[in-house]
DNA sequence: GCTTAGATATATCGATGCGATATATCGTAT
DNA sequence: ATACGATATATCGCATCGATATATCTAAGC
């Protein structure tokens, strides 16, 4: 997912592997945590792919920054994998593709929140199941755990739902 | 972590790796997905370190089941873990040792909601404040996404005090 | 009794990610 | 001058993930 976040953001400007960090950071902290142990060793493997390329090759010497950019083939792939049905959305995954969502169509951001949707209706359904069967055999603090698992997942499903609510209109004007 | 769910487990009864896999992901699997990939791989590093042993070792050849239990020193090392002050709080962290909190004192619990608490309130505040200073500069969905946040981490901070004020009572009679 | 299919059970591979740390330079305040 | 914190790149060892290989057990259908 580092792959992706980091293609999406020199979507936008060239960048240096500190800036991204920091982007990373700022923009997507909530996901995980950016560490140079993954940033640096990624955005090499992007660059031997020819995803990413070097903007000034060798001018910045003195300051020893590397400022990078993505290339047409890094384009092609970002926008490819975007797109992608993924088998499951976790957190992650979907938080990665929401937030660069402006390159989707809009009937594409729509399946996307719709499968995003299903998914928690999914883990709802499940969890309600385990409270029921587990009741009286598991911990009280698990149970809570999972209580709270299934309250603020439907506060999550209820923002997709505003969301869908907004995009939609534009594809199928009616109601 | 998975570390410590392994040998939490191991502490309510003797299991094998399957069963151990299942039991992660019934109760925990919204933490992580264990993997076979990580879980047996771990049961043998804690068995190598002395924390975990084969209950009946030799006996099961047929079946071809590795049987586990915690050892003494397993218990020790998941004790001092559970209740050592992490210096972050993040979901995995959180859940995992509250999950297994039946283990605390009421005292070292209360501890480890309010740690969470505070954690939380730190990244409300973090993702206010930057919600206000980015405002025209970030796209549309990362802005969404962060106020999707901040709601989500209020919904967890009362819930977060609901169960401190369940707690403390015990603690400290009198309001 | 024979065979097939799916659940049970263990294990490992390569790739990816994390946390800590090393190293050097830049900007600026004293 | 120099001392310090922010900027910047990089790597080590270990943990973890996703996919896959392999074998056995169980139950159903013939």
């Amino acid at each position: 997912m580092i792959e992706m976040a980091i293609l999406g953001l020199l979507k936008d400007r060239e960048m240096h592997g500190y800036e991204l960090k920091k982007e990373l950071t700022a923009q997507l902290g909530q996901f995980w945590q950016a560490s140079y142990g993954s940033l640096y060793p990624t955005v090499r493997r992007l660059e031997r792919r020819g995803l990413i390329e070097l903007a000034y090759p060798k001018v910045d010497v003195t300051r020893r920054r590397n400022i990078y950019r993505i290339t047409e083939e890094g384009e092609k792939f970002f926008e490819q994998r975007l797109c992608e049905r993924a088998a499951v959305l976790d957190d992650t995954k979907f938080g990665v593709r929401f937030a660069f969502s402006r390159y989707l169509t809009v009937d594409d951001r729509v399946d996307l929140l719709e499968r995003r949707r299903a998914y928690l209706l999914e883990m709802v359904a499940d969890l309600r199941e385990k409270l029921k069967s587990y009741r009286e055999k598991i911990d009280k603090y698990t149970y809570r755990l999972m209580e709270h698992r299934v309250d603020t997942t439907r506060a999550d499903i209820e923002w997709i739902d505003r969301l869908i609510a907004e995009e939609k209109p534009k594809t199928k004007p009616n109601g």
